[in-house]
DNA sequence: TCTGGGGTCCTAGGACCC
DNA sequence: TCTGGGGTCCTAGGACCC
């Protein structure tokens, strides 16, 4: 083996090396290691009922059956009649991606976390410093064993972009090790599975890994993309990059330019670092109800949980929002949704409440409600911790009694009396409507 | 087999201000 | 009284991701 190729690639200058590492089944992989009854059988997670929830995520016992993420709980039982259903726990789930956020940070500042199971690593320049960059995906997969649990895997996926790299990453599941670079030569082949060693893994070349995939395999195109490009009589990766630009800016507008982008492998998007950038843009919980409702008086106590739950995430995270948006799913699955901008910004969940409330009143209630959700956005830093106002503060004031003592206790320790009303969860307390005295009636 | 829950970004049209 | 054009805010809706 010649030295130079010891050293790895011969990379462009220019060019990037970014990573996608991509936990494998992660919350139920997260279930199976707080739970030793659940490892090595087919379980899912999924939403807090149970009955009407979909497979969240499927261990892969499970995907052993074909079980898929997304699907219906009823349609995954039929292929695996003793599959076992666990609700999730996004807190426990949070947790773990901090430990393995922090393990990339031994290898480079530039993670961008791309969602709760899955991070851009921007390792550009660094190889010199730790080695070839198989040596660190195979170290990274072994430290995510050893220090967060043994039952975690992650695929790695290794490419000059990020979209190559996610491509590269889904291209062997669980646990694989997949570079795609725009040209692969005998001795790359060579020098890599020397690097491999016994590691599952593959090197390919752009135009093998865009061949060997769908449309949808990119991220970025989705259903509706490929049936719109369908009707333009485009059906693979290779007609989408030999349909000229013009045509696709036309039909998609800036969007069109991605998409000729990306069915050449190309995508110049930077890795954004979460220290940059880790702001919220809006926040929300949506909830399926347990049954249908059919009166309003019904939901309000839901509506009212769901609002104090946003505003304990607004004030968590320091925000306060200025549109409220709520969204209701009637059982044909039809919806109703609006969004009303307040005069002012707030984190007080009872405010969030009226806001959805004035929403509600200029409604006709629908017969049967399925599903309700709320959404805030429009945010502002909440840098004035205590108003002005005496009012005001006072308020303020109890919020912040009451957060400390959720977060000490756990959610809904403390509750208005609404939603105790509600029966939803076991209650221990709650306070008044009068918000300027906070009592508890602890049982 | 009836379809969860958390987010992101983009576009288009109307209101309103200067 | 009529008119243009730019900028911002708001709402609705559509697409995408996991």
């Amino acid at each position: 083996m010649p030295a130079a190729l010891k050293e790895g690639f011969q990379q462009k200058s220019s060019e990037r090396i970014i990573f996608l590492a991509d936990m494998n089944s992660y919350f139920a992989t997260c279930e199976q290691m707080s739970n030793p009854a659940l490892r090595g059988k087919p379980i899912g997670v999924g939403g807090s009922n149970l009955s009407r929830t979909v497979v969240t995520a499927a261990s892969y016992e499970a995907k052993r059956y074909g079980v898929k993420n997304g699907m219906s709980v009823g349609e995954a039982k039929q292929l695996c009649p003793e599959l076992r259903m666990v609700t999730g726990d996004p807190d426990k789930y949070f947790d773990t991606t901090k430990k393995f956020l922090k393990i990339f940070q031994d290898y480079t500042p530039d993670i961008e976390p791309f969602s709760i199971d899955e991070a851009f690593l921007d390792l550009t320049g660094t190889q010199h410093l730790l080695g070839s960059f198989i040596h660190i995906a195979k170290e990274i997969k072994k430290r995510i064993r050893e220090e967060i649990g043994s039952l975690f895997t992650c695929s790695i996926g290794i490419s000059y972009n990020k979209r190559m790299a996610k491509l590269a990453s889904s291209k062997m599941k669980p646990d694989g090790l997949v570079w795609i670079k725009r040209e692969v030569s005998k001795e790359d082949l060579i020098w890599f599975a020397e690097e491999l060693g016994t590691t599952k893994g593959k090197l390919i070349s752009t135009s093998e890994a865009l061949k060997s995939s769908k449309l949808t395999d990119l991220c970025g195109i989705g259903s509706r993309t490929e049936e719109n490009l369908l009707n333009m009589g485009i059906s693979t990766i290779e007609g989408l990059a030999r349909t000229p630009v013009e045509r696709l800016k036309k039909r998609f507008g800036v969007y069109g330019i991605f998409l000729y982008n990306l069915s050449h492998g190309e995508d110049p998007s930077p890795v954004i670092p979460y220290w940059l950038d880790n702001s919220y843009k809006s926040m929300g919980h949506h909830y399926t109800l347990p049954e249908d409702i059919h009166d309003r008086e019904k939901l309000e106590p839901i509506l009212l949980k769901l609002s104090e739950k946003i505003g304990r995430k607004l004030r968590a995270y320091g925000y306060k929002a200025k549109t409220v948006h709520l969204f209701l799913r009637k059982n044909d699955f039809t919806s109703l949704s609006q969004q009303h901008t307040l005069p002012f910004y707030t984190n007080d969940g009872y405010v969030i409440y009226q806001e959805v409330c004035r929403i509600l009143d200029t409604w006709i209630f629908p017969e049967a409600v399925r599903m309700v959700g709320i959404q805030c956005s429009n945010f502002r830093r909440n840098h004035d911790q205590l108003s002005l106002l005496e009012s005001e503060a006072q308020k303020e004031r109890l919020i912040q009694a009451l957060d400390k003592i959720n977060n000490r206790f756990g959610e809904f320790t403390v509750m208005r009396g609404k939603i105790m009303d509600a029966n939803l969860k076991i209650h221990v307390g709650g306070y008044l409507e009068d918000k300027s005295s906070l009592t508890l009636d602890l049982l």
